[in-house]
DNA sequence: AGTGGCCCCTGGCGGC
DNA sequence: TGCCGCCAGGGGCCAC
């Protein structure tokens, strides 16, 4: 499941790779809901010919910016993939579109099909509704302690909100409350200033060894396919995710598993005690 | 306003 | 061994 670390991972090396600067030639759909608009032809058409100017990431999205003010956002949801190749080789079963170039292909492969693309003049449309970047110097403490106390929500279920926060997936949100000692279903609005400060920090702390481990390559079937092969070393610094009954790496305690938000939810119960206000302990 | 249910998909896996 | 049914999981949408 690609999340920040991993659209992060895979934007450097496609800029690495040399993408920008290359030329779209033809474009070939194989499975015409990776298009979520315009319509295929439509895509095709607008597409074909223009030059790969930029890549960015906001989010979970990727964008790669074209010549004459388009973009390509692309959300690879739980299996998406995408690799840039300079060989020609058969398609693959999993390859949902292929994009010829003037050098070389990239293509996208989805496994699972959930990956969607959008060809746009108007990426800030689509883009806008994302909360702030984690590492972005606007996302203060104090804004975030702002926006973490002025509702009230499960913390587990307000990670995965990508308008509270942009880019954090299931693995990363486990991970970063582990770091914090924050029961997942902590509500927003019980935290203290320093506890949310040390979430934000966590956050960003998990987030940056995960870039710099390339990300997380869980091994399970799922395609997560960086440029240059499978997302990185990661899996070895997680602590709490998919470890339900192993001990916590901090206190031994077996490690729980429940769902939280529709998402399976992995942490410490002995390091990541519920947090409750005193008038609801009151009335328990 | 916040949460839960359901949907989209398919490979992998547990159960028998 | 083989088959069946269940599950994960991001995000959109709808009901309560």
């Amino acid at each position: 499941m690609p999340e920040l670390p991993e659209i992060e991972t895979l934007r450097r090396d496609l800029i690495s790779l040399g993408l920008p600067g290359r030329r779209i030639t033809d474009v070939r759909i194989f499975w015409e809901r990776s298009i979520q608009s315009p319509s295929p032809g439509d895509f095709s058409s607008l597409i074909r010919g223009r030059r790969v100017s930029g890549i960015r990431r906001r989010g979970k999205y990727l964008a790669l910016d074209l010549e004459g003010n388009m973009s390509l956002l692309i959300h690879f949801r739980m299996t998406g993939g995408l690799i840039f190749t300079d060989k020609e080789t058969d398609p693959d079963p999993h390859d949902r579109v292929i994009f010829g170039l003037d050098e070389g292909s990239l293509v996208f492969h989805d496994t699972r099909k959930f990956g969607r693309m959008v060809l746009t003049d108007e990426p800030e449309t689509i883009l806008h509704s994302l909360g702030p970047e984690p590492f972005d110097s606007s996302l203060t403490p104090e804004l975030f302690f702002s926006r973490l106390t002025s509702r009230k929500r499960v913390l587990k279920a307000l990670l995965l909100d990508q308008g509270f926060i942009a880019g954090l997936g299931n693995i990363y949100a486990d991970e970063s409350l582990f770091a914090a000692g924050l029961h997942p279903l902590t509500p927003s609005n019980v935290l203290d200033r320093s506890e949310s400060e040390k979430l934000l920090r966590c956050i960003r702390e998990v987030l940056d060894r995960g870039i710099r481990n390339r990300g997380t390559s869980l091994g399970d079937g799922e395609s997560n396919f960086s440029s240059s092969g499978r997302y990185g070393r990661n899996a070895d610094s997680l602590q709490v995710f998919r470890r339900a009954g192993k001990p916590c790496p901090r206190c031994a305690a077996p490690v729980e598993r429940i769902i939280v938000a529709q998402r399976s939810t992995h942490f410490c119960p002995v390091c990541q005690p519920l947090l409750m206000k005193a008038s609801e302990h009151a009335t328990l």
